[in-house]
DNA sequence: TCTTGACTTAATCAATCGTCCAACTACGTG
DNA sequence: CACGTAGTTGGACGATTGATTAAGTCAAGA
């Protein structure tokens, strides 16, 4: 009804999107339905986009700057335990402000296994290569072994993952806010053991 | 083409829909490409099963079965830790036997928590409480709050998770492998933490 | 006023999809 | 050997639902 610019109401659509591929995934996810959810006009969709993969290659590419601002957010001037520490923890908060977020992520990297496209294993891996680069920042003065690096993103993808399987699944905000924690302290554990550095302010 | 009793075809079709559930997803995995892989006529699939529902139903009660078997392989003699150990390690390893088993896995679940029936969240569910079960049987002597076996539990669980993920996603089977050694110290250092008991044999 | 961009209605066209029927074939049994 | 039954097949039905578009309406700025 309200007559807004084009380009909002691609935002519209791609924020729309994300609703019903959450809750219907990628192949519930219709034109029609994303047009309902955007309480929009089905022909409005090819107004503003041109088919429907324009309006998804949108969607794959908000879901990766969400990922890189979630990972930007994190100090730079921290420690490298401290700084594994915030990343995981920005990502499961990103989770846990949006479980539509978390769920379309999980979709659109499953559905890109089954296409075995590079297009959408790109999401996870531009994630993880962000990762490691913002661990290799903080490492300037004492050298760390690339493996090491490596070993650690890896945990923290692993441990993001698996935190967001069963927030999803249960849907138990509550529980799941406890649950961050007791991730958080699993990864100190292992880093403590792993790079022998202490959590600060524990 | 060969003559086998309708129960093997039955079986036969299970197989068949988890590895097209894999390569589809669950939306994807039509009668026909079922009946395909099973490399058995469409009509056929009718004559063994009355609706594709009930095949469905038989490979929900596949896979759930397929846990039970992974979880009560673990040693019931064991300390805690070894115990959650031989869990987590059974529960990637049977991920990494059969990448369509993993991932018709995480398509049924995703697909049970789109449908919040909660017939789909009981395999999640069913998985987390045998896992509790396990590791409740091993504590008879040392008395351990049921709160530490939630806990260890969902360790278990989160970390499988995240690593069927990654193992998933890029499908490398040794990366995979060295990676199960990495969780594996993950979950041991965090018990050492948590439990104070030092792994076996290391 | 007239053009342009935002928006809508209603249809088109084409895939499938699950299901089922009727016919055909092999096999074990009497 | 005949015959019933279980296994197997090709083909088609009916219905849903998908993306896309043609053509027309409405509001606002030049």
């Amino acid at each position: 009804m309200p007559r807004i610019s084009a380009a909002q109401r691609r935002s519209d659509f791609v924020n729309a999107a994300i609703e019903v591929i959450a809750a219907y995934g990628i192949d519930g996810a219709t034109t029609r339905r994303i047009a309902d959810q955007a309480q929009a006009n089905l022909a409005m969709l090819h107004y503003c986009y041109d088919s429907k993969d324009d309006l998804f290659a949108d969607v794959y590419e908000f879901v990766a700057g969400r990922y890189r601002d979630v990972i930007q957010d994190s100090d730079p001037h921290s420690t490298l335990a401290d700084t594994a520490r915030q990343l995981l923890r920005g990502a499961m908060e990103a989770y846990l402000e949006s479980p539509s977020f978390a769920a379309t992520t999980l979709e659109l990297i499953s559905w890109a296994r089954r296409q075995h496209g590079d297009r959408g294993i790109a999401v996870y891996d531009q994630a993880l290569e962000s990762v490691r680069a913002a661990l290799r920042g903080t490492s300037a003065e004492h050298p760390v072994e690339p493996e090491t690096i490596d070993q650690i993103a890896y945990v923290i993808a692993t441990l993001a993952d698996g935190f967001a399987m069963n927030w999803l699944t249960y849907g138990d905000r509550s529980a799941a806010t406890e649950q961050m924690e007791t991730v958080v302290s699993v990864l100190d554990s292992w880093l403590a053991a792993r790079v022998g550095s202490t959590p600060a302010g524990v």
